[in-house]
RNA sequence: GGGUCGGUGCCCGAGUGGUUAAUGGGGGCGGACUGUAAAUCCGCUGGCUCUGCCUACGUUGGUUCAAAUCCAACCCGGCCCA
């Protein structure tokens, strides 16, 4: 890759949502373009903010769309300046949120902050990690309470005086909460400013973001102007809708793939997406040129589901995933099917189905067993169960063999 | 700080002394149908090696044969007032 910075290209339009300003005019403050020819000419690379919260450990495709593009700008010789909230954190961003929320300890946010950057692939090599941290200058990292830490309240009260109550309430979330009559604490007021001093502190030229973020990097640019710098772009990605097929990808809705899941699980998973949201996965999460691909939604939903497996694991082991996924639907193939394993040294014989489908961890307790069994839904090596307390006498009746609950939760049990 | 209303299962929300593991809706899971989609229809939706037992209606105590339901204190929140 050259070092040579590329003018305003496809790569920044796909998915982007929003951008702003978007003046027309040559002056570098309204329109990015001007701003990457500028940086073009004095080949001098931009500074694309992306703030994380590390309040989670487990990054999924959700946020990937925030990382490829960020990634997108760092392959066109710009420097990525990642954002460790690990201050802001503490606060927690009020963003999309009705109800307060808890503030993590310093060990938790050092914890995930590693976790976070292993998964965006610290140590792997640039073409399957989600960030090139190997070529010099295109990656910063920055924990925010570097500056956040020794804000004194003379400065923070000068922040505050950027924004009225009345613009506080209007942003949707608080006046959701505030007509819900949901509490509000005046600590999550402070969120979008230290947000916004961030780019001041790290002189931002662009700021990603999903579309909830604009009122924060808004506020980024204010405090910029503020400080006597020039203004960062904002640039808006869609918020990923989860598996589910209506609400935003979020751990805590359950309807998120892992950016670290094993091909298998990534490629099932994106398979049985609904037809709606292939379209925006296939923008978002992969580089397929839609027109390029058949009209059927089944096929469509197949395509995309291996081009993003492979963007994380390889084509050839999405492929496999893939192969694999047709032969457990087919049913008759489950017994060599490569499903998960568990092993059942640790279970007492005789046991009865019920309980071992609760130790093998296919059902949650023990009465989801007999509950799951009664209505049908168990099959072993794609025979029905029937009767929660058939018993097994021996291990040796089972090894090998394949547990399946539902359509899609299979788990071949081994010694 | 004062007044007042409220805190029910994943969420919303009924229930105001006794067939109450607790109506209803959402969500979730499963089944049928299908394209492992959507829509639709049906079933399930506290735990326990379960014909029974245990734990649950903010917390802790109390009244009662019997409480989510009555009483007291405390914790948390909304609204109004300061």
């Amino acid at each position: 890759m050259s070092d040579k910075l590329k003018p305003l290209p496809s790569w920044l339009e796909r998915g982007t949502v929003d951008l702003f300003p978007a003046a027309d005019a040559h002056d570098l403050n309204q329109s990015l373009s001007a701003r990457l020819d500028d940086s073009l000419d004095k080949n001098c690379p931009l500074r694309i903010k992306l703030g994380i919260d590390p309040t989670s450990s487990s990054i999924h495709l959700g946020h990937s769309i925030l990382f490829r593009k960020l990634r997108a700008f760092q392959d066109a010789g710009h420097t990525a300046v990642l954002i460790i909230g690990d201050f802001t954190a503490r606060i927690g961003d009020p963003t999309g949120k009705s109800t307060t929320r808890v503030q993590l300890s310093p060990e938790e946010v050092d914890a995930n902050s590693q976790t976070y950057l292993s998964q965006l692939g610290l140590g792997q090599s640039p073409d399957r990690a989600l960030l090139d941290f190997t070529t010099p200058g295109r990656l910063e990292i920055r924990k925010n309470s570097e500056w956040l830490n020794g804000l004194d309240l003379a400065k923070l009260i000068d922040l505050l005086a950027n924004a009225t109550v009345g613009q506080m309430l209007a942003k949707e979330d608080f006046s959701n909460r505030y007509e819900a009559r949901t509490p509000i604490s005046l600590h999550e007021f402070l969120y979008p400013f230290l947000q916004g001093y961030d780019s001041v502190a790290v002189r931002a030229d662009v700021e990603l973001g999903g579309t909830d973020q604009k009122f924060n990097i808004a506020m980024g640019r204010d405090l910029q102007r503020y400080f006597k710098q020039r203004p960062q772009f904002g640039l808006l990605l869609p918020i990923l809708i989860g598996l589910d097929g209506n609400q935003k990808m979020s751990k805590s809705l359950g309807n998120t793939v892992g950016i670290n899941e094993d091909p298998i699980s990534m490629y099932s998973k994106l398979e049985k997406v609904s037809d709606e949201l292939v379209t925006s996965y296939l923008t978002l999460l992969t580089d397929i040129d839609e027109s390029e691909l058949s009209d059927d939604p089944r096929d469509r939903q197949k395509a995309m589901a291996l081009a993003v497996t492979a963007s994380r694991h390889g084509h050839d082991s999405a492929k496999a995933a893939q192969l694999n996924a047709a032969a457990l639907v087919g049913g008759s193939k489950i017994h060599d099917a490569d499903v998960p394993e568990v092993s059942i040294s640790e279970v007492d014989f005789p046991v009865k189905a019920f309980y071992l489908l609760s130790r093998i961890g296919i059902c949650q307790s023990s009465s989801e067993a007999r509950r799951q069994i009664k209505g049908g839904a168990v099959r072993l090596d794609g025979q029905k169960l029937t009767d929660p307390n058939m018993e097994f006498s021996e291990s040796s009746l089972l090894l090998g063999k394949v547990f399946q609950l539902g359509k899609k939760t299979f788990r071949r049990m081994t010694s």
